[in-house]
DNA sequence: CTGAGTTTTTACAACGATTGACATCCGCTG
DNA sequence: CAGCGGATGTCAATCGTTGTAAAAACTCAG
């Protein structure tokens, strides 16, 4: 069943090593001897055998994908994006789903896998900045999302205060003055840097900032935005509209509007965060931040190569994703 | 960086192979040996090197599961549950987006990834029954969907034409007279699959069966779904039910109905097919099929585990995923 | 205390691809 | 025709781990 290296060379009548050579680019390589070896690698078949290659090479053409979790619309279009992006370039991704457990994102921070992946893009929720910097001697590696702006890592991320306030300043415009913010304790920082934003925007408007309208919730889903919208609803001022700091929360929230009875945009705006799929396609449509997630994949995974080809010690980069403000039904009724 | 197993043999004053045999759970060893082999792996923080063990092994632990594209729903929750279930079973779960393009699906029949996998899920679209059969040779698979029932390959999946029964008889059930089918004509003999329950449930009601009712779309998607919509609301006699042949699909019919100005369920009622999340959010909430996804997954990966240890030939298992009908606000106002 | 039988541990050789040092063999140039 | 560079081949070693088989250590009966 496993066809060899050596098979390849007694196809194609010359020695193992020529077939190496010509694997592997060797510069001194007729173009007949080429053609020839090349016919028999079709003929069989043959893959090279991925763990003896890594084994001898120390180098795998594997990088491993660390998100929460692949099921929430976000991360599924990124692990996609970011797949497509390593495809390209011969690279394969290993998607792992840390669900937010320490331990799990210990695992891969200690560079697990047994030195089977060349490098980690990592999408951290609970470990620290700290820790993180501590870890990540084993494997280069890249930092998605706004968390650690500060630290010593190659990152890549979204201007998440400046879309913030965008967004927020999006609602302003249209003439909202009881501007609600659910998402604001979530995790990996997230809800910190976006509630900066939100804040800086009111402030700018001269607008007060209404503790009771900040919703921190649980977690970054639609049922915590639903639960999240119920509780403003409660309220005995309402709010007139809603930055949510993701679409799964915004979508959550614009269920339990409907729920209530309230139109959108008329009664309640709401805003997200993300541009996933669903947002387009719900009705009303959802007015959100897009982020080029292609731009994000692709240059997570060129920063992630040049790493892990590095020679010197390149500084560290960090790359801002540009975002556009997708205005929809949800704030333009 | 490296610590390989001689570092830890040396550390713990035993040789290479016992360290071997401590961590691989070999009968003969002294808890005193155990003992201290262990404290040395921990000291030295050591992890086996997969890319040697595999070579060595024939066996990595690694399965490959193939699925069109990762970003729509219903295979983000399913490849999520999929990797839980191997997670469990300590094995990694390698995901592959074949997008649908028969290169791609061809890649993975081959067991590409030069032996590194030990095992293919496998979602198909394109590629013919036939053809899987013919290049199933070279890694055990276990065959997701309802394509190829009739095949000689291990396969889980619902049992769609009885689903579709349920589904369509639902509809009938409160009432409904003229009923629309889309997704007709997709992908991986689904539509061919579920259309056939469709068309029972219809003749079994001694409803009559209209052509102009059953939509194709091109794609399983939103967009598909709404295009399909807007088709059927053109007609001169439009119907008073759709089932939709799975969520996505629903969702982007609700979004035309919405756009339309018609209610839910009360002009038209709409069930999907598959249960996906943003359908228990959507506004109406959708009726859908609900397979359970954690009982595919386990199973499935547990059947192709139990292909991987093999040893005899075993007879072809064809498993059917349990399903309920879930009636929500869709079709129940 | 000896020898047989049983545990426990070890030495060695693979697994498949790559690489480096050299040895060839070729056609050419000077 | 010596010599040179290009193109291949030979050979051996290496990556880290594990299966085989045998050596070493221990147990216990006589």
């Amino acid at each position: 069943m496993a066809t060899r290296l050596s098979d390849v060379a007694a196809r194609a009548g010359v020695s193992v090593k020529t077939v190496s050579n010509v694997i592997n680019d060797y510069p001194h390589i007729t173009a007949q001897t080429r053609a020839k070896v090349e016919a028999a690698i079709e003929a069989l078949d043959y893959t090279p055998n991925v763990s003896a290659r890594s084994l001898r090479k120390g180098r795998s053409d594997f990088i491993a994908l660390a998100i929460p979790e692949m099921a929430s619309p976000y991360f599924a279009e990124l692990g996609a994006a970011i797949s497509r992006a390593a495809k390209k370039r011969g690279i394969t991704v290993l998607i792992d789903q840390t669900e937010g457990e320490p331990a799990a994102e210990k695992l891969v921070l200690d560079g697990m896998r047994g030195q089977l992946i060349d490098g980690i893009i990592f999408s951290p929720i609970t470990t620290a900045p700290a820790k993180i910097e501590l870890a990540a001697n084993a494997k280069p590696l890249v930092l998605l999302g706004e968390r650690h702006a500060g630290g010593t890592l190659d990152h890549v991320a979204v201007d998440s205060v400046q879309a913030s306030f965008d967004a927020t300043t999006h609602l302003i415009s249209i003439g909202r003055h009881r501007i609600a913010a659910i998402g604001v304790g979530g995790g990996a920082g997230t809800g910190a840097v976006r509630r900066k934003g939100y804040r800086k925007a009111l402030k700018a408007a001269g607008l007060p900032l209404d503790p009771a309208l900040e919703l921190a919730g649980t977690g970054y889903h639609r049922e915590d935005g639903a639960a999240a919208m119920r509780e403003l609803l409660a309220l005995p001022d309402r709010p007139d509209a809603v930055f949510c700091f993701n679409d799964s929360l915004a979508l959550g929230a614009l269920r339990s509007l409907a729920d209530a009875g309230l139109s959108v945009p008329g009664d309640v705006a709401v805003v997200g965060f993300d541009d996933i799929e669903d947002g387009r396609y719900h009705s009303p449509s959802l007015t959100t931040i897009s982020a080029d997630k292609d731009w994000l994949a692709e240059n997570a995974v060129a920063l992630l190569l040049d790493r892990i080809a590095g020679t010197g010690e390149v500084d560290r980069r960090d790359l801002t994703v540009p975002y556009t403000l997708q205005i929809r039904e949800s704030t333009a009724g």
